[in-house]
DNA sequence: TAAATTAGCTTACAGCTGTACGCTTAACGC
DNA sequence: GCGTTAAGCGTACAGCTGTAAGCTAATTTA
């Protein structure tokens, strides 16, 4: 790669970095202007431009880097649970470790997921049909449901651990435990009564 | 009540009505400024200052609102389960059917409940909060579960019913019918996943 | 080596924002 | 009836926004 090559993405990486750090509980993307990213990166407002045609391009870009943060974390747990204990346990550990290290990336994919822009919403929407499908493929074959089951069991087991997730970014590492309990119970709740329900079905 | 009181009361009805009207999937309270509320209740600027001290305060009033909305929602939907039927499908659809007529307030509450302001996300959660604790306490009666369990379960299931409400906002009525379809399954995993969990702790 | 390309800069502008200040005018309390 | 109160208005201003236009200087290409 060419010394203009190289020096172009540093700049584009500056800008990335400066929104993701201006994150937080106070701050969402959509209340971010070019200007202060700009500022953030130390480049003029209007070199902007030479990288992203404008804001919802800058977001979209780190909505697709967080759902990749996520898949990576996704296989990290799958990985850990192979070694034997509970799944759904480790999964939910392993999420509020991801969690506590990224919570920028969190934030994003967690506000912008009810935002006002529908392409965002697309977005995050398609990240999170990952997990719903690997999910309800996983339960399939491990548990032996049917699809729609699967499907239904998956989307609210993604939907639960989500919405903790969301909890979880404003609290004490000491309530994140009490949060992580709960959660892991209603897990159980659900894996629990997908199985009677897929009893019930399947008649035997 | 005076004259006078009876035009301000008129005219602050004017503003938190042209704000909710503003609102929309695309456009999120947050994103209204205070000249433009103004604009749509026909008033000056500055005279929306002699109603609210600023844009946070008419949210919250709306806020409000909008948990009021949902609490009267909710005594109709009981009222309508006494009368017998599945306690689940007939909240469900009571849920989808106060979600069509009032949008609007739908969308403060489950955009600010992920939102930047603090007050906000807490006057949302203070309203949600109505929604599980008697929810809790109703199966606590009515199937004698302990008290955490209960608790686990209510907000299993009201997490899982403004998730679909986060959803159903942006369909049609044919894709809302597949959503209630679905949700109503899940609600009855939550259901039934609790049970179990119940007869296992109790060791009966 | 000369020409072309391009990341980043400075300057500039129109349009929006919240809100301070002072006025008018109609209802209120005595 | 008369002084007081207050809802609503117009004007004004500073500060922010996105972005258009054109320049500079360094890299790349031919």
């Amino acid at each position: 790669m060419g010394v203009r090559a190289q020096q172009k993405e540093k700049t584009r990486r500056a800008l990335v970095d400066a929104a993701f750090n201006q994150l937080s509980a106070e701050r969402s993307f959509s209340s971010l202007s070019l200007r202060e990213v700009a500022r953030e990166a130390n480049i003029a407002p209007t070199s902007f431009y030479r990288h992203f045609k404008d804001m919802n391009e800058l977001g979209l870009t780190m909505v697709d880097e967080g759902g990749l943060a996520l898949r990576q974390m996704m296989r990290k747990g799958r990985q850990r649970a192979e070694a034997g204990g509970s799944v759904i346990r480790i999964s939910v550990d392993t999420f509020m470790e991801v969690l506590d290290s990224n919570p920028n990336v969190f934030r994003i994919l967690l506000h912008e997921r009810s935002g006002t822009s529908a392409p965002f919403r697309a977005a995050v929407a398609r990240e999170i049909e990952h997990f719903i499908s690997e999910l309800a493929h996983y339960t399939e074959e491990k548990a032996h449901r049917n699809p729609e089951l699967a499907r239904a069991q998956a989307e609210a087991m993604v939907t639960l651990v989500f919405n903790a997730g969301a909890a979880a970014l404003d609290m004490k590492k000491s309530e994140r435990k009490v949060l992580a309990d709960q959660l892991v119970m209603q897990l159980r709740m659900v894996a629990k009564g997908a199985e009677v329900l897929h009893q019930k079905v399947d008649n035997r």
